[in-house]
DNA sequence: CCTTGTGTTCTCCG
DNA sequence: CCGGAGAACACAAG
């Protein structure tokens, strides 16, 4: 599941390897994951230099020049960016998988993965003019590729999404100004994009257990101390997990097809039943805000 | 049946 | 009856 830090981690790495590449060609294998008619995406796209790679919250944003449009991707559950200069893999991607039930290993599956790309589940190839690829594959296809105009993306980057964190604007001021007068749970607050933007299913239930507030409060019953350790807790848990390359929990693989790290440093997700880290009480997994959620119901109030 | 991010639709309440 | 908030559903495929 790609949150903030593996949208960011694959970013960072596109940032470095695909700036200034040409597309000299493009192969839509599956026309469902691309918004717009093939031959517009086509005639929009080809010949097009790749500028810059931006990220807001979970959506990647790559800017096209000379047209000074955006190409917008979103992975959603399942979708990985892929780039490979000829037979090298560079830049990784996200993809469903099970590595727990598994035994904690998807290092041996990804590499035989990546290194037969295209594969079954490869829904864009993107060809540049130094012969080098980027390749969109989505198991679910629930990931879309998107085209827009510098005025829709602003519309976008301003409606769509809350404050972010990493960013000067997530203050505690802000974060608590978000979070204010929401009925709701505090989980589903969090997940909610226009509040805060880029937290997903596994940084909630790890920020929540972080403050030790249980992911059944309101919202608005948060009182101002809690709001700071919360706070304090998205900020330390959403900068961690960047530094180690986003969470493998299913099949995440970056730049050199390997498994992000913070999955080492999980202390709740999918922990359901095992002993809390904190209380040694038994953590309890329910259904939240329509989602699997993880807590411990004794230092968790 | 379960899994999840997000867009859409439904429902409730004042 | 309207607007807004929040909840519920839809989507996909393994």
């Amino acid at each position: 599941m790609p949150e903030l830090p593996e949208v960011e981690t694959i970013r960072r790495d596109l940032e470095v390897k695909i700036v200034g590449h040409r597309i000299k060609d493009l192969k839509i294998l599956s026309v469902k994951t691309v918004a717009l008619a093939p031959a517009v995406f086509y005639k929009n796209l080809i010949g097009q230099r790749i500028s810059k790679v931006l990220r807001r919250a979970k959506l990647l944003i790559i800017r096209l020049e000379p047209s000074n449009k955006y190409l917008l991707v979103h992975l959603k559950m399942t979708g990985q960016l892929i780039y490979k200069v000829k037979n090298k893999l560079i830049v990784g991607g996200h993809s469903s998988g099970n590595y727990r039930s598994g035994g904690r290993n998807v290092d041996a599956d990804d590499s035989k993965n990546l290194n037969d790309l295209p594969n079954k589940h490869t829904r864009v190839i993107f060809t540049f003019t130094n012969s080098s690829q980027l390749f969109f594959n989505d198991l679910r296809k629930f990931g879309y590729l998107k085209l827009v105009t510098e005025l829709e993306l602003e519309g976008i980057v301003r409606n769509s999404y809350g404050i972010e964190p990493l960013t000067k604007e997530f203050s505690l001021i802000n974060f608590s100004q978000a979070l204010k007068g929401k009925k709701t749970n505090i989980k589903a607050a969090l997940l909610n994009q226009k509040n805060i933007a880029g937290l997903g299913n596994i940084y909630v239930d790890e920020s929540l257990f972080a403050a030790r507030i249980n992911p059944k409060r309101r919202a608005d019953s948060l009182k101002p101390g809690e709001l700071k350790v919360l706070w304090l807790a998205i900020t330390k848990i959403i900068k961690r997990a960047v530094e180690y390359r986003g969470t493998t929990f299913n099949n995440y693989v970056d730049s050199a097809g390997r498994q992000g790290n913070f999955f080492k440093l999980l202390k709740i997700y999918g922990r359901g039943g095992e002993k809390c880290p904190r209380c040694h009480n038994p953590i309890k997994k329910i259904k939240l805000a329509g989602r699997g959620t993880h807590y411990c119901p004794v230092c968790q109030l």
